[in-house]
DNA sequence: AGAGCATGCCCAAGAAAATTGACCATGAGG
DNA sequence: CCTCATGGTCAATTTTCTTGGGCATGCTCT
């Protein structure tokens, strides 16, 4: 019986083991034979789907992104919330999804945080990726406020402070046998908060 | 020189040839042979791709329809325009379309006249599928009344009279020749006016 | 009823594409 | 200078796809 193969299913299968591994790895120390092996395919199979190993890392981060924003996208104007909850619920299930301590978006920033070990700066490619989450979080600040759930303040700035919050979060957790303090779902909380009583929203927590 | 073919793509082409094949030949009166033909392949390929010819057509409209919602429920959410305006784009839009007499949507279209006059009610797929722009058109109604664009009427009866005006500007595009007069995009932003003074909007245009 | 035609299905040969074992180049480390 | 691991390539093999032809069935029209 020959076994039809959905080339979209193996491609993504490969993106993931291989952020599983780089994550597992690092990136230098990983190599394509093990990311192969563990797809059930052999090495120059990957090359029929990937020019080469970085492009591998640039699909991988794309598609976990691109999942992520997606899934708040649709989750932000399906929902007749006010625009406050919609993104206090989003920021919730980031730092639930990065406090399980696996699944995609703890594997991306444990590659992001190898990568920075090496010395690599690929993590350019995951900013712009999540570029896309401000520009969702501004886009839900903005009709807040023209709806009066949020009161006005420089929705670029609280943008970049909600996603800073949720990076450090995500590294927090990434280091959570190293720190002891985490930023906490209550912070976060009481972060967005604050955008209700407070005009202006700036400088609550300074970009380092 | 191997070409390596894209099996979605030539997927997409059959449906698109198999559309307008349907539309100039009728549904019965075309024939797979043809349609192959045209899409520079072979009769028994199309049968690696679709079970008969009756999932070609659902799979069809299902393109057709799909692109046509993708396309206006991306343009209703990333534009600032109040919701009014945003409802009269669409509409102006889809009747640019029709008029146009060519593309997809007229085919779509011819296709649905064909099976009338065949005595097919394969149509009901095409009206579970533009049901989906009626959806659009009640949640764009609900938003702008809750912002003050639009005055407050009955969201499920305007957006069937909007759906009805649609599909009746089609249908007679389709009828050109036999029918003189024909509902202009004026018609259509008086009934859409009307909803910013009447706080019903009902029995403007009764159902047939 | 019978001719004509289209659908749906099958087959086997040939064409095309995917897969892989083996190979090469490079660079790190002893 | 040798060894070894790894990224990347390639030709040959394997697998899958395509197609011309054929066949039974059922529909339509005369």
């Amino acid at each position: 019986m020959p076994k039809k193969i959905d080339h979209e299913e193996r491609k993504e299968k490969i993106l993931q083991t291989a952020l599983k591994v780089f994550a597992r790895e690092g990136y230098r120390d990983s190599n394509l034979s093990l990311i192969a092996q563990e797809c059930g395919i052999s090495r120059p199979t990957i090359y029929q789907y990937f020019k080469d190993k970085e492009e591998i890392y640039y699909y991988a981060v794309k598609l976990v992104t691109g999942r992520m924003f997606n899934k708040y996208a649709t989750f932000a104007w399906s929902t007749d919330d006010n625009y406050m909850s919609r993104i206090t619920s989003i920021c919730i299930d980031i730092m639930d999804n990065a406090a399980q301590n696996e699944g995609e978006l703890t594997s991306l920033v444990d590659v992001m945080l190898q990568m920075k070990k090496e010395g690599r700066d690929f993590n350019e490619i995951v900013l712009r990726r999540t570029a896309k989450l401000t520009i969702l979080f501004k886009r839900l600040l903005r009709m807040g406020i023209k709806q009066g759930d949020i009161i006005a303040c420089d929705v670029n700035k609280v943008a970049d402070h909600i996603l800073l919050l949720l990076e450090s979060t995500c590294f927090q957790v990434a280091f959570l046998d190293t720190f002891d303090m985490i930023l906490s779902k209550e912070l976060i909380a009481n972060y967005l908060e604050f955008f209700k009583t407070n005009p202006l929203g700036n400088d609550v927590i300074p970009r380092s």
